[in-house]
DNA sequence: AGCAGAAATCCGATATTTCGGACATTGATC
DNA sequence: GATCAATGTCCGAAATATCGGATTTCTGCT
């Protein structure tokens, strides 16, 4: 109920950047600023953080200098721009190891890319978006940062199929907005046609799908599941989509056998 | 020059609490806050927060359901203890991925936890002390989790030995505080010996201790170098003192081997 | 050199947040 | 069931951090 001070919640969805309007908590203008940096993937000018958060300017290199001196931010080259410093990664890395499930992922991912060679992740939903919380880059060249914690369209993905599972039809037109069956091309997704790969998903024990989000990469998921055999989580891969079958079936054996291991531990 | 004004800077260097004198900014608070928690390595209850950053309760409770809302923080079982969210997970990906030498070791730390099963590390200097900047726990079952982003006196660490590599002895002494030679069981670190280490491992292009901080850990490391040749970062294992002499060996190889493309690498 | 525009710093006023302490709630112990 | 302790909420007042705008410094360009 405070940050919303600041950032028009409804506004939000969009390209996110605030009107700021009136005086707000030094906090909350943090909170936005790293939020907008996460949403940026790239080192910013304070200028622009400024105009982009709405946040006064004079505030905003008051708190970066604030920020820069607990290692929260860090200056970048000598262009001026400030990005994410250290202490973050320390943070990050402390939640990592504090969380039981997370951390055994690490492993099965760490191991996947290193053993396969190609890239590895793990999703969890965050409300009713998908998300990847690991990324393990494979030996390839390119592709060679993802989007950690970046909300993505549940129906845009393979592991979106797994995920919902254990909905029924309605229960899914519901959680997943309408607008999400639309793919970043235009391109709609037919709800039945959805609802069938997940049924045909959860009868084999994993799902890959070609050309949904990018049109050359396919993706191929296995289910993490709970005591009760909900799908809490995926691991999955992400590969070229002219990748040869013999190859892409001996990652599927890997992901399943990951998976399980996970669904064993917890 | 902000947050000095809540944490008495002297009184550092000990258990890391501050007394709070006057009234402070959210800000400065929130920034007390984590990095105690960062110390404590441990979800921690509100009130005990309270008392250990010296930061007044109903303070405390107003800023945690802040940092909560935007997944900062989070509240751990139903003990009502808090400790690092999600978010800073991301925050701290962004962070690796934007810094070119991190991103690169990574993969070789990675690669070497999973080749050779033991835990590796990637470390650094932060002013004058040593600072673990990756960790990958090896197969092994203890010792899960390391102390990324906790700073050790560089005495007391094989890397350290390579980390200040260029200095002459007068600049060592200088550099490295006197009391950092005290190994924490009270055991103390004759200079000669370490200047001998020191030139011994730049002859050598590694270096192995025995029983330094922990009696029966072995470190083993090799030095990053930039382009003028100077020890910027050191990759490393961690094993056992009773490992085999051929397997160490092995290992002093494959870490020659990591060091040398991340040198090259830049 | 000189100029224009942007980046960064400075400063005082006021709207706001922090803080103390009182109050409510929960839970454990005897 | 009563007592004590710990946890969490609420509220008004005072200290002060945020903000606007003016000033200064920097940078690139003609």
């Amino acid at each position: 109920m405070t940050a919303e001070r600041v950032m028009d919640k409804a506004a939000g969805q969009a390209m996110g950047q605030a009107t700021a309007t009136a005086r707000a908590r030094g906090i909350d203008r943090v909170i936005a600023l790293m939020e907008h940096l996460h949403r940026l993937r790239a080192p910013a000018r304070i200028a622009d953080i400024a105009r982009d958060t709405g946040t006064p300017r004079s505030t905003v290199y008051e708190l970066v200098n604030t920020l820069v001196e607990a290692r929260w931010l860090e200056t970048r080259d000598e262009d001026g721009t400030v990005f994410f410093g250290p202490a973050m990664h320390y943070y990050g890395s402390d939640y990592l190891n504090s969380v039981d499930l997370i951390r055994k992922a690490r492993r099965e991912v760490n191991h996947l890319a290193e053993v396969i060679g190609e890239t590895a992740q793990f999703c969890m939903l965050d409300g009713n978006k998908y998300l990847v919380v690991l990324n393990e880059p494979g030996r390839r060249m390119f592709r060679i940062s993802s989007d950690i914690g970046i909300k993505v369209p549940i129906p845009w993905t393979a592991s979106g199929r797994l995920l919902v599972d254990h909905m029924g039809p309605d229960e899914i037109r519901a959680f997943i907005p309408e607008e999400d069956f639309t793919l970043p091309d235009g391109r709609r997704i037919v709800e039945e046609e959805f609802l069938r790969d997940m049924a045909a998903a959860r009868e084999a024990g994993y799902v890959r799908t070609t050309g949904l989000v990018d049109r050359f990469t396919t993706c191929m998921a296995a289910p993490v599941r709970d005591t009760q055999g909900r799908c809490i989580a995926t691991i999955c891969f992400v590969v070229p989509a002219d990748t040869d079958a013999d190859e892409q079936n001996a990652m599927i054996e890997a992901l399943k056998d990951s998976a399980g291991k996970l669904s064993m531990a917890r």
